[in-house]
DNA sequence: CCTGTATATACCTTGACACGTACATACGCG
DNA sequence: CGCGTATGTACGTGTCAAGGTATATACAGG
């Protein structure tokens, strides 16, 4: 379980990280919002906490967990190039439009790459 | 296979998408890029596809592939809750640290990204 | 046609991981 | 101290997906 893309493809630990960026949380207010089973909880709890998207602190019996931003952080690094590509593309798609619009003349002088 | 977490979460899928964003590739030119086996390839592909990364024209006996943007926007689109929440907490880290900062009064324009 | 190239698919095996159940640990309080 | 609450962990089980090997399909050119 290396990677933070494979901790966020599990659909219950996005739901926990959903619920804390609200505020932080106790294993028992996680697991009567997000309705599972304690155990499930305090196990998708610890593989946050081992890859760092969350750390908790002690309040008598219970734990407080709160988000970290890094790894998520490291995922939008990773997107990055990918918007780059689309938000380039936006451009191609109205070019494209343009051509459909016979009447319109082409107002276009952003040049494209490649 | 559903959601685009799932499918983003194998490296070698995320590899493929590195690929394509600088341009649109054949499978062997995958493959040899990424030396993995054509099956593999292949087969990544498919869940890419069928998942809506990539689509693919026929040249020949080749099919070149390309990137859509839909489903990584999606992810970004998941990311943004995420992303004001460490913003606003970059916030405070600033307020924290120029509280800690007893000489200098708050100058507070110097609105460093990241 | 036949051959080589390019890509897809079928089948099998293996390993990882999510879940449920049960149990362990820790703390607070009467 | 013993009980209730809160949380963590160990174990057994089932499922699913990734990889490898083999084979199928498609096309191009001599």
């Amino acid at each position: 379980m290396e990677s933070v893309f494979e901790i966020i493809a599990e659909p219950n630990r996005r739901a926990i990280l959903g619920l804390l960026v609200a505020s932080q949380q106790s294993v028992g207010e996680i697991e009567r919002q997000l309705r599972m089973p304690q155990p499930t909880v305090s196990k998708h709890l610890r593989v946050l906490r081992e890859a760092g998207f969350v750390e908790s602190t002690v309040d008598a019996q219970r734990r407080l967990y709160r988000l970290k931003p890094e790894p998520l952080q490291e995922i939008d690094a990773w997107l990055a190039p990918f918007r780059r590509y689309w938000s380039a593309h936006v451009d191609a798609l109205e070019r494209h439009l343009d051509r459909m619009d016979q009447s319109t003349p082409t107002k276009r002088n952003t040049r494209r790459k490649k």
